[in-house]
DNA sequence: GCTACCGCAGTGGTCGGACCACATCAAGTA
DNA sequence: TACTTGATGTGGTCCGACCACTGCGGTAGC
């Protein structure tokens, strides 16, 4: 067994049996160190796993912000082994997509109508009608608005994976605009067909509404030219 | 900049533009400290978090097994994310089985039927058909059993998602055991259901197969008094 | 009495060096 | 020729040191 393992395993026991909670600090590294018979080395490495996993935060100094804090954020590691392993050219754009297309698909048509996430849906979407807008930034808000739309049905896995997903390919998909025709006239469909989603799943139709993004997310991709089948 | 962190962006850089690939080795750990000018401790470090992504694989001593080899397995980190998450109570079990639901249905409907992984599903059918199977070792194959379905659609993120999602929640299954009134019943119904899953994709029947999976999985955690509502 | 400053203490961040366990390979030996 | 043994290079672990940062409290100056 590894010695870092060992302090895995310590930190992992200790929040299964409630006794490290979310929001809590971690023993400094020295007394974790002594606790456990390892060295800091051992712990530090530890601690960096975490950290990858979301499930830790250091700080230096002294005071609130000081120490290791353990965390819960889910999108830390999705994010990064998804770049990483999309880096490698091991996991196929298309199968990003693809997955993409599915999940986004569901969460429409599962919103809960009273969210207040849809609330900030519509608030993107008036951002994403000002015409001045660059396509960099243009993207980017489109990507909060199909992320606000997932957690607006309330599944933090399936938000937390859309989320993770459209930053894998972010650069990617930002890449593709030079392959579009006018990219004016393209974002004035995404506007409309935005509009058209957020107004179906307002209505109370959310079989039209994952229809329609299900068109949106595809239509976006074919006509620049993705160079795998998606849907 | 943490000095970990460089290495890390190092050797992103060095897989994105080939220069690192898959199956290769990283050089020793002395020889990137000295090549970036930061100390041993750092390197190794890094290489822990590329250990936990999935992206690397260490050995000691000499020959094939030694050094630090460039690996690209996915399920690591979704797997440890999604185990040490869920043990934080921040992730809800029913999010985590409404997922699996979800993947699990798409997958099936595209399975492609030529695929060699639906004859390994077949075999994990037969050991499962002996009645001797301890519980434990029934749900493992059950298990196998839905991800080489999923490995039959041909996406290798939602496959290996589907595997992780199991993992996570794998001993949850396990203790759900005890909420049934008969397992023995349970199985049976279990096994003839796998058998209809598993006729519907070779008679090339996707809606059916996908609507037999879903009352497969939500059958199973109803039975056992699932606490929070699914499908 | 009040205020500004300064140093103390405790945290993570980094470094260099040392030694170990391990696995291979080549040179030396029987 | 066959076996032994040492050299070499790898990761694994530990130690001790020092740095940067931050908050707190005591202290000097007003």
């Amino acid at each position: 067994m590894k010695a870092y393992r060992s302090v895995l395993e310590w930190v992992e026991q200790e929040i299964s049996a409630g006794r490290l909670r979310v929001g809590e600090r971690l023993p400094a590294e020295r007394a974790i160190a002594q606790q456990l018979g390892v060295s800091r080395t051992s712990v530090r490495e530890a601690i960096r796993v975490l950290e990858a996993m979301g499930m830790a935060r250091s700080g230096v100094g002294s005071g609130p912000d000081a120490g290791t804090l353990i965390t819960a954020d889910p999108s830390t590691p999705f994010t990064s082994a998804m770049r990483l392993h999309f880096a490698t050219s091991h996991l196929p754009a298309g199968d990003i997509v693809q997955t993409r297309l599915l999940l986004e698909a569901w969460a429409v048509e599962h919103i809960d109508a009273s969210s207040p996430f849809l609330d900030s849906a519509g608030v993107l979407l008036e951002a994403m009608g000002d015409p001045a807008l660059e396509a960099e930034r243009f993207l980017e808000l489109d990507a909060e608005f199909h992320v606000a739309l997932a957690q607006a049905a309330g599944n933090v896995l399936i938000s937390t994976m859309m989320g993770s997903l459209r930053d894998a390919i972010g650069q990617y998909t930002l890449d593709m605009i030079s392959n579009l025709p006018d990219w004016g006239a393209t974002a004035d469909r995404l506007r409309s067909e935005h509009h058209a989603i957020h107004g179906a799943v307002l209505a109370g139709n959310p079989s039209e509404a994952s229809r329609l993004v299900t068109a949106h997310i595809e239509g976006y991709y074919r006509e620049a030219g993705f160079p795998s089948q998606v849907g």
